[in-house]
DNA sequence: GCGAATTAGTCACTTTCTGTGACTAAAGTC
DNA sequence: GACTTTAGTCACAGAAAGTGACTAATTCGC
């Protein structure tokens, strides 16, 4: 991504490194010296027998110097839109960071979704798409984990997702359904906010089977 | 961005068409006169300026002579597997036809997923993945709609449902989720089908609205 | 020290949704 | 006309989700 190659690349790879800072999402953009837009998603033109996979994980690397906790591909991106490269084509994927290990290097820096700056078109169209790509994930894997730390309170998990949803959720219902899905479990921790009750901490425990749905979902609105 | 290079493909795009026969899912492959396979995904290199969803859509064309009735991208795929073409990158399509409108052109021929011939590795992940997103997409998209006749049987919906989702599907359950999600329309026409009370036809009726989710959602067992 | 405020965590009740078997309806077969 | 076959509906039991009220444990103001 450094080297700006002479005539037109193939293709590139863009990392959408997203992050939950308070309420909202950001998202990691680096500072552009000379392009028409100050700032771009991370790219990168992966080299010949480089993976994509590998590609995006080293874009993540060189910006917050450790891989993501959670990365996959949205899709390629090309239509026409403009790029940061001559590459008629991008393929972009999605990080995920918990905000507290999430130390940008110099040149990069976060951005509510909300207040992103201007950006080159393909890269606002992967920044949508990875937004949706969360919101429609949220319930296929464990986004929400990827963006806490490793131990955390159930109301900050049900912070996280009720930002991820953007829609406000039952205490007790949440708990019964995380109690119903084994995904949590307790540690031997308590952890003082200021006032109230001390919380307990939990970790993420991966699940090893999956309970088929009951029933059948009509959910879409599709023409 | 819009200029060609002019050596080695930058990237293809294929299609990955199927229909729905009888009780299995099929998926149309074009014969190949000198590959190291003998059959292949319909590709194409697109033209300077042509959208990847247009360089699909006319993939799609070429092979079935109309256009899809859905069509949606499922990703980029490299990764150092082996593809017909020299392209680094190969960018895949979804699309799905009703099986009574599908007459392929000559060199093209449907198989069913079960009975693939071998593919170029690159080409059978994408097979792969395009089965895994009709099943991930069977309650988001319309998809069962995009591969039935115009107007339908509520039997023969159940029966695609129960075809894409592997399982079988309790008639009452089914035709109340039907219901409550506003997705289809009765004519005022029947039809007999040999012995056995003459069925309503049915017509497809996209929704206006999106109903949320009741509760949260913790289906996932990735690690 | 003590009550108010604050956050954590649980319970019980109500409402809604799903699984299921049995039922009625309309055709063909013999 | 009795039997078979497919369509379509009903009603009830059980499971899951929505919700408000409750208890628990801490800090703050006084």
């Amino acid at each position: 991504m450094r080297e700006r190659p002479s005539r037109a690349t193939p293709h590139t790879v863009d990392a959408v490194l997203a992050t939950a800072t308070g309420n909202e999402l950001a998202i990691l953009l680096v500072r552009n010296s000379s392009e028409r837009e100050r700032w771009s998603v991370p790219w990168r033109t992966p080299q010949a027998g480089e993976t994509l996979a590998a590609a995006a994980a080293t874009v993540a690397k060189d910006a917050l110097g450790e891989p993501p906790a959670w990365m996959e591909q949205i899709g390629a991106f090309g239509d026409g839109k403009r790029h940061p490269s001559e590459a008629e084509v991008s393929v972009a994927y999605l990080g995920l960071v918990p905000h507290d290990t999430a130390s940008p290097r110099t040149g990069y820096a976060w951005f509510q979704v909300t207040e992103l700056p201007p950006l080159a078109p393909r890269q606002r169209a992967m920044v949508e798409g990875a937004t949706k790509a969360i919101e429609g994930s949220l319930d296929q894997a464990p986004i929400a984990f990827r963006l806490l730390p490793a131990t955390f309170t159930l109301s900050e998990l049900q912070h996280m997702y009720e930002l991820l949803l953007g829609k406000r959720l039952h205490k007790a219902s949440f708990r019964r359904a995380l109690q119903a899905a084994w995904l949590v479990e307790p540690m031997d921790e308590w952890r003082s906010e200021g006032r109230g009750r001390p919380a307990q901490l939990f970790q993420y425990l991966p699940k090893k089977k999956r309970r088929p749905h009951r029933g059948v979902r009509f959910d879409f609105l599709y023409p």
